[in-house]
DNA sequence: CGTATTTGTATCAAAAGACGTTACAAATTT
DNA sequence: AAATTTGTAACGTCTTTTGATACAAATACG
């Protein structure tokens, strides 16, 4: 299971700066309240976004974080990406090599993994920031598919 | 990320019955001993097996565990669903009701989540244990897709 | 130029989760 | 009755995640 909710985080973070539009910082202290953490937790995930160039930040006053590029050619999986998020799946330790199935299954299970990996980027990869920012506006978040 | 190898273990179990063949019981310290852990971790998954009705197991002398179905009507979906691996990502917590976005976040990730866990299901239903099995005996486990 | 502001990052502590282990009752075979 | 095996509770340890404090470096601005 998914054991961190960075990717949550991530999301929500480049959301609260697509709504705040082109161009305009904002500080990790407003993104923290929004998120309800420290903002030291912000910027950690800030940190990853910016390696990955999907954000800039500025030290200083009047310093912040704004989008590197605009919210239509940002997509999740590109967060995904930028979060490391690990795979659906992890494997077990060492396996045992005296046995048929413990010394072949570690790579059956690797193969797999990167399977899956790929539909969940493919998936991920059909929402746009954008989108997600459109979906948080609307209000009817009850019935239906909210993102697309 | 996925924290835990349940799942990869939960395979690598089931693995292990279809190999021992049809109404074959295994004892848990044999399989124990093929996912190098003990026992009682093996038991453990094995009870979530068996509430899915993937699996049998029987006390007592001569007890053990096989399989409930042929390895062709078993999926991997199936698997995953018996084990509860939970979702790709987790949600954040409480957000903050007083910002728009906080406020309407969560159930638009809710929705991705769904989405993303039903690709994930998908492409889990493709391979039996069947399958499984036949990869897992295969010796050349190094190149191209093992799974299919 | 100096002050205020903000990020970036190190460090630490607390909380949660995963994993292995021991122990033992209940069920079953022989 | 004795031996075996599962089912499960309980506990300790280890790792990961999260939140918090602290402070240097960078920047803006009067």
């Amino acid at each position: 299971m998914a054991a961190n909710s960075q990717f949550a985080i991530a999301v929500h973070i480049l959301t609260v700066l697509a709504k705040a539009g082109e161009g305009n910082n904002v500080k990790s202290d407003y993104i923290a309240a929004s998120v309800r953490t420290n903002p030291v937790v912000i910027r950690r995930l800030l940190g990853d976004l910016s390696q990955s160039n999907l954000v800039v930040s500025q030290t200083g006053s009047n310093g912040g974080t704004r989008l590197a590029k605009c919210p239509n050619l940002i997509n999740l999986a590109d967060v995904h990406r930028a979060i490391a998020c690990g795979n659906t799946f992890s494997l077990h330790r060492q396996t045992n090599d005296d046995c048929s199935i413990g010394k072949n299954i570690q790579c059956v299970l690797e193969k797999l993994q990167i399977e899956i990996s790929d539909v969940v980027e493919a998936k991920l990869a059909q929402f746009s920031l954008q989108s997600v920012l459109e979906a948080v506006e609307k209000v009817g978040c009850d019935k239906g598919k909210v993102l697309d």
